[in-house]
DNA sequence: GCAAAAGTGTTTTCAATACACCCATGG
DNA sequence: CCATGGGTGTATTGAAAACACTTTTGC
């Protein structure tokens, strides 16, 4: 096996919550040359000191101020930019945050420009950031049919018209509330946490929150 | 950004294809240390004056005999085994190929001691093959439901029994002969060949293949 | 003519769909 | 009391499930 050439590692990071049922993807603004100005995906340079998990967990740290949530790595990436002599393959790691901990997070120490950007409208991306960011987009819109995917996004005090919006993203498609609820409760998958939602106007929705024991099931 | 250190990219090769229903994957077995006789994923070392998918085919040309199959980047993962001086990181890559092209394949090319084992029963693996290996049966298991990706298994001249194995092996469960046929074909995604398949004992059964303008759906 | 595997139809059951009115809150 | 969005029930439709006998081939 020739394992000749040397490679810098670059870790990308694709982190996703929800909010008001829209899937969002954590970006920060460069301040600096390449790509000045652009929105990025959050990302770092690779040493040997640390594996991948490290890795990602201190960026999240430093973007979203968070720790220990869940992280699974993705696909790996070649950059069709950088000269011969300096080539980098990017490692890109999908990070998922429940929507209650992005509210809590330590904003006051994040010291970057970021935001939460709908998935479904986001900015022109630093580097190859749109092939990588399209790449798990669809990955997540099949991974997150499945109730222990979907379980990490909602941990508690969601409401049923939020997941209902969640769905329709997913499923590019609208659902009738009715049936959408009928189904849902049907699965024995949630249960009321006797709260009701403050946010907005109109009658206020109930509050639920999966149940222990989920059942690892296919949605749709 | 930090990206300071050196790594080597070791490229793990995952071919998939389908025999008499089975989901099968290529493996070989080593003759060098380390690991010696064990049964490995096909791999290279990554070199900078190729691509991944330029590397993946050579192997793919190598250990196969087939050019020109589906191919896609799969996840990365690190070498826990390595020393801290010579770090490695593995890119694996998943093919795909239809049981009709691996019939014709130049077997007579071949120089390694390959063969096709059932997903379901493979045997011990060298280095981490393990951990890649599930990883990619279980991405394939979620992904071969999409009838895009199925049909890149079954291109032409299947039996229905075939593909009723084959869901039966991607599922986890039985399913009933009657009930699957009326199934498969109301989604008018298959048709006759007008040939009947010649292999084992008793009834032969219709060929079938995919027809030309299948729509993305997904079949369970 | 017998063993082996493929092909076929009908009934039942359950889930998905379609659809309209009332309820709780804020202003 | 009105605007806003949330909650609820029923009837219909369609797909999934359950189920047993006949057909084609090789030997």
């Amino acid at each position: 096996m020739n394992l000749a050439d040397n490679f810098k590692i670059k870790m990308i990071l694709g982190t996703f919550t929800v909010d008001k049922g829209k899937l969002k993807v954590l970006l920060y603004k460069k301040t600096g040359e390449p790509y000045k100005n652009y929105w990025s995906l959050p990302n770092t340079g690779l040493s040997y000191d640390v594996s991948f998990e490290v890795a990602v967990k201190k960026m999240i740290d430093e973007y979203v101020g968070i720790e220990g949530i869940y992280t699974e790595t993705f696909r790996a990436f070649e950059d069709k930019e950088t000269a011969l002599d300096d080539k980098i393959v990017h490692v890109s790691t999908i990070g998922i945050i429940d929507s209650a901990s992005v509210y809590y997070k330590r904003v006051e120490e994040i010291n970057k420009e970021v935001e939460w950007f709908d998935v479904d409208i986001f900015p022109k991306l630093a580097y190859n950031g749109e092939e990588v960011l399209i790449s798990m987009i669809d990955y997540l819109k099949m991974k997150l049919k499945q109730t222990e995917m979907i379980k990490l996004l909602f941990p508690s005090d969601f409401t049923l018209p939020e997941m209902q919006t969640f769905c329709e993203t997913i499923l590019g498609k609208s659902l009738d509330r009715r049936n959408f609820r009928k189904k849902i409760m049907s699965l024995n998958i949630i249960e009321e946490t006797g709260d009701k939602s403050l946010e907005g106007t109109g009658r206020p929705a109930k509050l639920y929150k999966f149940k222990e024991d989920v059942k690892e099931i296919n949605l749709f």
